[in-house]
DNA sequence: AATGAATGAGTGTTCATTCAT
DNA sequence: AATGAATGAACACTCATTCAT
């Protein structure tokens, strides 16, 4: 018995650590970049030595994938329980925006990484993506299928439910992109409501 | 006046070959990514000695640099020019896009580059992307310009001009990207249609 | 008394945990070599703690030595008594190669790493080495004495005992490694008795 | 033409630091071992940096391989050629051992590398010996030639060719690793004529 | 002007040893 | 006594930059 709760509390620790660990990866990685970035300073920046760190991940790599990967998971899980939440499509499109914008308010140093990660995969050839790429593809997906059902219950116009999914992808993706750029004007809640609206009169019916 | 000619031949060839270097770059760049690039495969792409880039460039960095603002800097003058060449707003609208898929389909090894470096920018404290985001907003601008005109004609809504902006640059942007990244669904002249369409229904005045 | 009993209990747990400790050692010193090594190979192998290695031992390099110089105390020890067991100088001559081959046979992890060190005392300045080289000299000093008693006694040939004791290790550790290497043709009883008539053949006395 | 001087230049140069480096590194090599020797010990060793060592070899174990295995086969083709200037069969022998023990003497640095490697053969499962093992039986065959012809001819009494062979290849290494060691007795030409009159008392015919 | 051999600072990773539990 | 998580010194190797030819 005693041993089990004294595994347990290892176990949980562990866990905890790993989890420090990748924040300060993020931390580090945000400022830097993969490259730029050493493992001694997500270690400084972890507070524990170099090589701790590989007790709880094999490779620089692999931490950069997991500081990436779980939290990109989470975020995505996050847009779907939100939209799962409103009724209308309206309702729907705002619960998703306004949940990334403050996701990606609280996990600014997350969303550097995702961000610039995001674009690298134009780059050719970099495996590392793939499995960035199908979060991104899932997340578009989901917000396909909101549109394909507005579309057929004839609450929108007769538009492509995929290039609409995009369009508000890119558009959100946009608006991440200047906060975290934080150079010219400041972003506010005005540029959500834009885009909102530009989306909303863009896939009216007609006649309204 | 010999050595006067001679002279002059000696420029242009070293401007030839300092194009030929930037142009090595990029195809280089575009494949790895910066830092898993060496001076080595950029001198080996040009065909020339690695100790000869150190003539015409400091470093890898700058070679960098060179190989992405020069040709960010053609870009926003192809894009200037299209627009000047254009009569309506919807025509100013249509030549902007087009021009830059235009572009981006002749450069797809600077254009590489451009999106990564783009995204990256997310990253904090790069004095490097300065320039670029001077162009960035620059070309913008340009496009805040057209479409305060056209509100002040009466021609669309009475709605914030930067945002038009930023909203256009950002669609975009994505449609881009998703050609680069080639994966999923083929990028064609519809998506092209979709986000002009999307643009211009959202930004007509409303008895129309 | 009962501690005293319970002291008893523990030194002797203690002292085979200690050999426990050293058997394992040679296990994977004799697979991999000192370098290539692990402390916690060592304690896997013996089912400890790598920590618990430190309550015996002071260093891995400890723990080596004390692997190799405590087994090489007992092969002397075998050999010497086996020889006093033989009254005729080829008797004692065939004791103790034959304990030596046998003793190798039994231990051969112990054996692979005796012979690699012994080949690597040649390698400069190895303080490690002294003790080992005490233990060949003096098992070559058992067999020159023997040597010098049987030209003494008009026996043998008039050689040197200290250069015929040589020439035996030498023979005897050829055969030792040919066996270990287990390449070529394999090493049996012939082999041993060509060695033993070699040598009896190259002292017999002349008229013999 | 003058290029084509030139070009030769920059290939005996080059093959000059490539034997400069081998040197290099059996000095420190035979010094400390190969674990315990770093890049940076032959870098110094050979006065030139680190990076260099890389352009001439493609790691540590290269270097280690060619130190090794390139002198091993001089001494080997120097040994075939001893023999092969010699009449008899004493004269072909004395000829393998004085001329192993002369190269012994000139490359002692060498000689240390090759003795503890070959001893470190006995270790379990060392890809990088075969090479060795092959040179070492090759070496070994050409002496159990010798003496197979010798006992053709009726020169020698009527033994196992290759187990005479085997117990020369022995007694000189042990020639050798007593002149390494340095310890004990001096080493001289004694010794050599003993392990002579050794091998050729014993084989002699019965009624010399 | 052009070259590429030489360089050494910098990096990810390992592993013998320590020490809190 | 026993453990194994934590540590950081040490190491092989890379690559942007220099410079003699």
């Amino acid at each position: 018995m005693a041993s089990g709760i004294s595994l347990n509390r290892k176990k949980e620790a562990a866990e905890q650590r790993r989890q420090s660990i990748l924040e300060a990866a993020r931390t580090v990685f945000a400022r830097k970049g993969y490259d730029a970035s050493g493992v001694e300073d997500i270690a400084e920046q972890a507070g524990i030595g170099k090589g701790t760190l590989y007790l709880y991940f094999p490779s620089k790599e692999q931490i950069y994938l997991a500081a990436l990967l779980e939290e990109a998971r989470k975020l995505n899980a996050d847009s779907r329980d939100a939209m799962a939440g409103a009724d209308t499509w309206q309702g729907k499109l705002r619960a998703f925006v306004e949940t990334r914008l403050r996701y990606f308010d609280e996990h600014q140093d997350f969303m550097r990484i995702y961000m610039t990660e995001f674009r690298s995969m134009c780059l050719l050839g970099k495996p590392v993506h793939l499995e960035l790429h199908r979060l991104v593809e899932q997340c578009e997906a989901q917000l396909a299928q909101m549109f394909a059902s507005a579309v057929g219950r004839g609450e929108i116009r007769n538009i492509d439910p995929e290039l609409a999914a995009l369009t508000v992808s890119d558009l959100v993706r946009g608006l991440m992109e200047r906060r975290l750029r934080q150079l010219g004007r400041p972003v506010g809640q005005a540029d959500t409501e834009f885009v909102l609206q530009l989306v909303g009169r863009a896939l009216a019916l007609e006649n309204n």
